[in-house]
DNA sequence: CTATACTTGATAATAGTTATCATTATTGAA
DNA sequence: TTCAATAATGATAACTATTATCAAGTATAG
């Protein structure tokens, strides 16, 4: 009856999801669209924008929604947390054994039903630590 | 020897921060230049956001910077957390005592120093809730 | 093959925000 | 109280990140 639609592993999704997985910079869609292009040179930023967007849909890659900047891609999958710079905005994963930091929130918050939690580290980056070190 | 930069309170900027604390729904910038252009029509949609950038700078009121959304303003100062509704992106203070649930965090992970963290919950508000409930 | 459905690249459009700049307003010194 | 210096405003342009549109290209099933 309904034919299910039918969705296609391209050469640019597929090159697009090894690149993510590549790297583990947390690389923005235009980062993305630079490493793919060494690769696909006549591949479109809109098509970079809208494969990474069915690629975290199907759970391929994760898209980080970070606060005050570009929206950023993922290829580890596997839940864990964020260290952003509060000075470079670079982002890196936090390797710890991090579930115990948030203890258990209640299921229900001034009439919400708490469905999930972000929580994400600010700090500064080792690099940008010598930086301002050398400044003085 | 440097003469001190001086910075005025004008009529703009205190209508502003009035309208900002008079309620507690988060308003965008945009949310912001409609209240205060009920009082004064020749305001620019430039100048408030001009405005809000330095009274966040000033410390007289809170920007949240959420990921997935413009940015919000928040008249209450005071460290609190929010949640935001995944369905209508309403966004709510968390009045409990919320302090507890995070844990102490570490002051160095993977090389960074840590300066801070923020959390947010996400949930459905109680209108999303009964909304959803009525479509079945 | 060929009809259909899916995908792409190019490009336009949009949202949110920041920058520019001439004009206006405020301040403080003379 | 005028005048020069400084700061703020409103109008608007520019910009960044992203989504939408659409004709043309490509795969897939029959």
């Amino acid at each position: 009856m309904s034919q299910k639609r039918q969705l296609r592993m391209t050469i640019q999704r597929r090159t697009i999801l090894e690149e993510v997985k590549k790297v583990t910079s947390h690389p923005t869609a235009y980062d993305v669209y630079e490493l793919v292009r060494k690769r696909l040179p006549r591949i479109s930023l809109g098509t970079v924008y809208r494969d990474l967007e069915l690629l975290a849909r199907w759970g391929l890659v994760r898209r980080l929604d970070l606060p005050g900047g570009p929206k950023r891609f993922d290829g580890d999958t596997s839940e864990h947390y964020h260290i952003r710079c509060v000075e470079c905005g670079r982002v890196d994963d936090v390797m710890e054994e991090a579930r115990s930091w948030v203890g258990p929130l209640p299921s229900r918050v001034g009439g919400y039903r708490v469905v999930g939690h972000r929580l994400e580290l600010l700090g500064v980056c080792p690099r940008c630590q010598r930086k301002s070190k050398a400044k003085g």
